[in-house]
DNA sequence: CTGCTCGCTCACCTCAGGGTAACCACCCAC
DNA sequence: GTGGGTGGTTACCCTGAGGTGAGCGAGCAG
Protein backbone atom coordinates (compact mmCIF):
# COMPACT_ATOMS: atom_id res chain seq x y z
CA UNK A 1 0.00 0.00 0.00
CA UNK A 2 2.65 2.53 -1.51
CA UNK A 3 0.01 4.50 -2.47
CA UNK A 4 1.75 8.23 -1.83
CA UNK A 5 5.23 6.63 -0.75
CA UNK A 6 6.81 8.19 -3.71
CA UNK A 7 10.96 7.47 -2.84
CA UNK A 8 13.20 10.27 -4.33
CA UNK A 9 10.03 12.74 -3.51
CA UNK A 10 11.72 16.51 -3.44
CA UNK A 11 9.13 17.23 -1.02
CA UNK A 12 11.03 15.21 1.95
CA UNK A 13 7.74 15.97 4.24
CA UNK A 14 5.45 13.01 4.93
CA UNK A 15 5.47 10.01 3.36
CA UNK A 16 7.15 7.31 5.81
CA UNK A 17 3.69 8.09 7.76
CA UNK A 18 2.37 4.88 6.45
CA UNK A 19 4.98 2.84 7.85
CA UNK A 20 4.45 4.12 11.43
CA UNK A 21 0.92 3.83 11.27
CA UNK A 22 0.93 0.05 10.70
CA UNK A 23 3.22 -0.15 13.29
CA UNK A 24 1.05 1.64 15.61
CA UNK A 25 -1.99 0.98 14.51
CA UNK A 26 -3.40 -1.44 16.49
CA UNK A 27 -5.76 -0.27 18.61
CA UNK A 28 -3.52 -1.10 22.07
CA UNK A 29 -0.15 -0.36 20.29
CA UNK A 30 0.36 3.14 21.93
CA UNK A 31 -0.46 2.50 24.75
CA UNK A 32 1.61 -0.53 25.45
CA UNK A 33 4.13 1.55 24.08
CA UNK A 34 3.52 4.19 26.60
CA UNK A 35 3.30 1.45 29.53
CA UNK A 36 6.41 0.36 28.04
CA UNK A 37 9.01 3.76 28.04
CA UNK A 38 8.19 3.93 31.67
CA UNK A 39 10.08 1.26 33.03
CA UNK A 40 12.76 -0.46 32.25
CA UNK A 41 11.56 -3.82 32.02
CA UNK A 42 7.56 -4.98 31.93
CA UNK A 43 6.12 -8.39 32.41
CA UNK A 44 3.37 -9.76 30.91
CA UNK A 45 1.10 -9.57 34.01
CA UNK A 46 2.28 -5.77 34.50
CA UNK A 47 1.47 -4.76 31.49
CA UNK A 48 -1.76 -6.21 31.44
CA UNK A 49 -2.61 -4.67 34.50
CA UNK A 50 -1.58 -1.32 33.10
CA UNK A 51 -4.01 -1.46 29.81
CA UNK A 52 -7.15 -1.62 31.71
CA UNK A 53 -9.46 -3.50 29.48
CA UNK A 54 -6.94 -5.51 26.69
CA UNK A 55 -7.29 -9.21 26.79
CA UNK A 56 -4.66 -11.44 27.45
CA UNK A 57 -4.48 -12.66 23.54
CA UNK A 58 -4.52 -9.24 22.19
CA UNK A 59 -2.07 -8.57 24.25
CA UNK A 60 0.54 -11.24 23.29
CA UNK A 61 -0.87 -10.82 19.92
CA UNK A 62 0.34 -7.41 19.89
CA UNK A 63 3.57 -7.67 21.49
CA UNK A 64 4.86 -10.08 18.85
CA UNK A 65 4.17 -7.79 16.42
CA UNK A 66 5.76 -5.22 18.06
CA UNK A 67 8.80 -7.14 18.34
CA UNK A 68 8.70 -8.17 14.48
CA UNK A 69 8.73 -4.37 14.16
CA UNK A 70 12.09 -4.29 16.06
CA UNK A 71 9.89 -1.41 18.49
CA UNK A 72 9.89 -4.40 21.39
CA UNK A 73 12.89 -6.53 22.56
CA UNK A 74 11.53 -9.67 24.64
CA UNK A 75 13.72 -11.46 26.92
CA UNK A 76 12.23 -14.86 28.64
CA UNK A 77 14.03 -16.67 31.32
CA UNK A 78 14.09 -20.13 32.11
CA UNK A 79 12.18 -20.43 35.29
CA UNK A 80 9.01 -21.50 37.10
CA UNK A 81 6.98 -20.21 37.35
CA UNK A 82 7.95 -18.66 33.62
CA UNK A 83 9.35 -15.19 33.70
CA UNK A 84 9.64 -13.06 30.35
CA UNK A 85 10.20 -9.09 30.47
CA UNK A 86 9.45 -6.88 27.61
CA UNK A 87 11.26 -3.71 27.23
CA UNK A 88 11.83 -1.21 24.13
CA UNK A 89 14.69 -1.34 21.87
CA UNK A 90 16.45 1.80 20.70
CA UNK A 91 13.64 2.04 17.72
CA UNK A 92 10.75 1.65 20.35
CA UNK A 93 12.42 4.42 22.18
CA UNK A 94 12.54 6.61 19.24
CA UNK A 95 9.16 6.34 17.88
CA UNK A 96 7.62 7.24 21.45
CA UNK A 97 9.90 10.23 21.35
CA UNK A 98 8.42 10.82 17.46
CA UNK A 99 4.74 10.16 19.36
CA UNK A 100 5.09 13.05 21.82
CA UNK A 101 4.40 16.05 19.73
CA UNK A 102 1.73 14.03 18.65
CA UNK A 103 0.40 14.11 21.96
CA UNK A 104 1.56 17.22 22.85
CA UNK A 105 -0.97 18.07 19.56
CA UNK A 106 -3.87 15.79 21.46
CA UNK A 107 -3.57 17.28 25.30
CA UNK A 108 -3.97 20.72 23.02
CA UNK A 109 -7.16 19.44 21.38
CA UNK A 110 -8.04 18.17 24.96
CA UNK A 111 -8.22 21.17 26.67
CA UNK A 112 -9.95 23.36 23.69
CA UNK A 113 -12.59 20.34 23.88
CA UNK A 114 -13.47 20.09 27.29
CA UNK A 115 -12.13 23.19 29.74
CA UNK A 116 -13.76 21.45 32.60
CA UNK A 117 -12.56 23.23 35.80
CA UNK A 118 -12.32 19.74 37.82
CA UNK A 119 -15.78 19.82 39.21
CA UNK B 1 -11.75 5.48 26.83
CA UNK B 2 -9.69 7.64 29.32
CA UNK B 3 -7.78 4.18 30.41
CA UNK B 4 -4.44 5.75 30.72
CA UNK B 5 -5.30 9.23 30.56
CA UNK B 6 -4.41 10.89 33.88
CA UNK B 7 -4.84 14.72 34.18
CA UNK B 8 -2.62 16.04 36.25
CA UNK B 9 -0.43 13.02 36.14
CA UNK B 10 2.93 14.56 36.66
CA UNK B 11 4.72 12.39 33.97
CA UNK B 12 4.06 14.98 31.33
CA UNK B 13 4.76 12.55 28.40
CA UNK B 14 2.19 11.03 26.69
CA UNK B 15 -1.68 10.52 27.37
CA UNK B 16 -2.76 12.52 24.93
CA UNK B 17 -1.63 9.95 22.47
CA UNK B 18 -5.10 8.38 21.93
CA UNK B 19 -7.03 11.71 21.33
CA UNK B 20 -4.66 12.41 18.59
CA UNK B 21 -5.25 8.76 16.99
CA UNK B 22 -8.64 9.03 17.14
CA UNK B 23 -8.56 11.94 14.85
CA UNK B 24 -6.35 10.27 12.57
CA UNK B 25 -7.27 6.80 12.86
CA UNK B 26 -9.11 6.40 9.78
CA UNK B 27 -7.17 4.25 7.10
CA UNK B 28 -7.01 7.05 4.60
CA UNK B 29 -6.70 10.16 6.83
CA UNK B 30 -2.72 11.30 7.34
CA UNK B 31 -3.06 10.78 3.35
CA UNK B 32 -5.61 13.27 2.73
CA UNK B 33 -4.06 15.37 5.61
CA UNK B 34 -1.00 15.11 3.66
CA UNK B 35 -2.56 16.05 0.29
CA UNK B 36 -4.46 18.33 1.99
CA UNK B 37 -0.82 20.29 3.37
CA UNK B 38 0.52 21.23 0.01
CA UNK B 39 -2.16 23.50 -1.70
CA UNK B 40 -4.07 25.94 0.18
CA UNK B 41 -7.24 24.71 -1.16
CA UNK B 42 -8.35 21.34 -2.61
CA UNK B 43 -11.77 20.09 -4.81
CA UNK B 44 -13.31 16.92 -3.97
CA UNK B 45 -12.56 15.34 -6.99
CA UNK B 46 -8.77 16.50 -6.54
CA UNK B 47 -8.25 14.93 -3.38
CA UNK B 48 -9.65 12.13 -5.31
CA UNK B 49 -6.86 11.65 -7.94
CA UNK B 50 -4.36 12.31 -4.94
CA UNK B 51 -5.02 9.88 -2.52
CA UNK B 52 -5.73 7.14 -5.41
CA UNK B 53 -7.69 3.72 -3.92
CA UNK B 54 -9.82 5.89 -2.24
CA UNK B 55 -13.17 5.60 -2.66
CA UNK B 56 -15.57 8.16 -3.07
CA UNK B 57 -18.05 7.35 0.41
CA UNK B 58 -14.74 7.01 2.64
CA UNK B 59 -13.60 10.11 1.31
CA UNK B 60 -16.48 12.17 2.12
CA UNK B 61 -17.00 10.87 5.46
CA UNK B 62 -13.64 10.68 6.39
CA UNK B 63 -13.41 14.62 5.27
CA UNK B 64 -17.11 15.02 7.61
CA UNK B 65 -14.79 14.12 10.52
CA UNK B 66 -11.79 15.83 10.04
CA UNK B 67 -14.42 18.81 10.04
CA UNK B 68 -16.08 17.94 12.65
CA UNK B 69 -12.34 17.20 14.39
CA UNK B 70 -11.91 20.99 13.53
CA UNK B 71 -8.70 19.87 11.34
CA UNK B 72 -10.40 20.76 8.11
CA UNK B 73 -12.13 23.73 6.60
CA UNK B 74 -15.04 23.10 4.20
CA UNK B 75 -16.01 25.85 1.66
CA UNK B 76 -18.82 25.48 -0.70
CA UNK B 77 -19.95 27.80 -3.04
CA UNK B 78 -22.75 27.82 -4.50
CA UNK B 79 -22.71 26.96 -8.26
CA UNK B 80 -23.32 24.58 -10.58
CA UNK B 81 -21.37 22.22 -11.31
CA UNK B 82 -21.23 21.86 -7.01
CA UNK B 83 -18.11 23.37 -6.30
CA UNK B 84 -16.61 22.73 -2.45
CA UNK B 85 -13.05 23.30 -1.58
CA UNK B 86 -10.97 21.70 1.26
CA UNK B 87 -8.64 23.33 3.21
CA UNK B 88 -6.82 22.77 6.83
CA UNK B 89 -7.61 24.67 9.90
CA UNK B 90 -4.98 26.02 12.45
CA UNK B 91 -5.14 23.17 14.13
CA UNK B 92 -4.95 20.74 11.28
CA UNK B 93 -1.59 22.90 9.50
CA UNK B 94 -0.18 21.94 13.54
CA UNK B 95 -1.61 18.31 13.31
CA UNK B 96 0.80 18.06 10.54
CA UNK B 97 3.77 18.97 12.23
CA UNK B 98 3.26 17.09 14.70
CA UNK B 99 3.33 14.17 12.59
CA UNK B 100 6.62 14.75 11.25
CA UNK B 101 8.77 13.39 13.35
CA UNK B 102 6.94 10.20 13.19
CA UNK B 103 7.34 10.39 9.47
CA UNK B 104 10.88 10.77 10.01
CA UNK B 105 10.68 7.89 11.95
CA UNK B 106 8.53 5.69 9.45
CA UNK B 107 11.14 7.12 6.27
CA UNK B 108 14.29 5.82 8.67
CA UNK B 109 12.69 2.01 9.64
CA UNK B 110 12.12 1.87 5.79
CA UNK B 111 15.54 2.50 4.67
CA UNK B 112 16.55 -0.13 7.29
CA UNK B 113 14.35 -3.02 6.19
CA UNK B 114 14.45 -2.34 2.32
CA UNK B 115 17.76 -0.90 1.53
CA UNK B 116 16.99 -1.86 -2.36
CA UNK B 117 19.18 0.56 -4.29
CA UNK B 118 16.68 1.43 -6.79
CA UNK B 119 16.44 -1.38 -9.52
C1' DC C 1 -32.72 14.35 -26.24
C1' DT C 2 -28.46 12.17 -24.57
C1' DG C 3 -24.68 12.21 -22.04
C1' DC C 4 -21.23 14.35 -19.27
C1' DT C 5 -19.49 16.75 -14.92
C1' DC C 6 -19.42 17.52 -9.91
C1' DG C 7 -20.05 16.41 -5.10
C1' DC C 8 -21.92 13.83 -2.83
C1' DT C 9 -25.68 10.04 -0.60
C1' DC C 10 -27.79 5.50 0.07
C1' DA C 11 -28.13 0.49 0.52
C1' DC C 12 -25.75 -3.40 0.73
C1' DC C 13 -21.77 -6.52 1.56
C1' DT C 14 -17.06 -8.15 3.05
C1' DC C 15 -13.48 -9.05 6.00
C1' DA C 16 -10.08 -8.66 9.40
C1' DG C 17 -9.06 -7.03 13.92
C1' DG C 18 -10.37 -7.57 18.14
C1' DG C 19 -13.30 -9.83 22.05
C1' DT C 20 -14.60 -14.34 24.70
C1' DA C 21 -13.35 -18.16 26.90
C1' DA C 22 -11.33 -22.37 27.63
C1' DC C 23 -7.07 -24.69 28.08
C1' DC C 24 -1.85 -25.94 28.80
C1' DA C 25 2.38 -26.97 31.73
C1' DC C 26 4.47 -26.05 35.84
C1' DC C 27 5.02 -25.21 40.76
C1' DC C 28 3.71 -23.37 45.43
C1' DA C 29 0.68 -22.41 49.42
C1' DC C 30 -3.03 -24.03 51.87
C1' DG D 1 -6.20 -32.36 46.61
C1' DT D 2 -7.49 -27.73 45.46
C1' DG D 3 -6.72 -23.36 44.22
C1' DG D 4 -3.91 -19.77 42.53
C1' DG D 5 -0.32 -17.69 39.91
C1' DT D 6 3.03 -17.72 35.91
C1' DG D 7 2.91 -16.67 30.28
C1' DG D 8 0.90 -17.92 26.94
C1' DT D 9 -2.19 -20.69 22.83
C1' DT D 10 -6.28 -22.15 20.40
C1' DA D 11 -10.89 -21.96 18.65
C1' DC D 12 -14.73 -19.43 17.66
C1' DC D 13 -17.69 -15.21 17.25
C1' DC D 14 -18.91 -10.42 16.24
C1' DT D 15 -18.81 -5.68 15.31
C1' DG D 16 -17.81 -1.91 12.56
C1' DA D 17 -14.68 0.25 9.30
C1' DG D 18 -14.23 0.20 4.84
C1' DG D 19 -15.38 -1.34 -0.19
C1' DT D 20 -19.03 -1.65 -4.17
C1' DG D 21 -22.04 0.27 -7.15
C1' DA D 22 -25.80 2.86 -8.20
C1' DG D 23 -28.22 7.21 -8.36
C1' DC D 24 -29.37 12.27 -7.77
C1' DG D 25 -29.94 17.29 -9.13
C1' DA D 26 -28.69 20.80 -11.98
C1' DG D 27 -26.89 22.80 -16.08
C1' DC D 28 -24.40 22.76 -20.39
C1' DA D 29 -22.16 20.80 -24.70
C1' DG D 30 -23.24 18.15 -28.55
Amino acid sequence: MATLNRPGDGDGHLCGIDTAMEVIGGKWKVLILWALHEGPERRFGELRRMVPGITEKVLASHLREMEADGIVRRVSYDEVPPRVEYGLTKAGVRLNDALEPLAAWGREVQERRGPEGAP
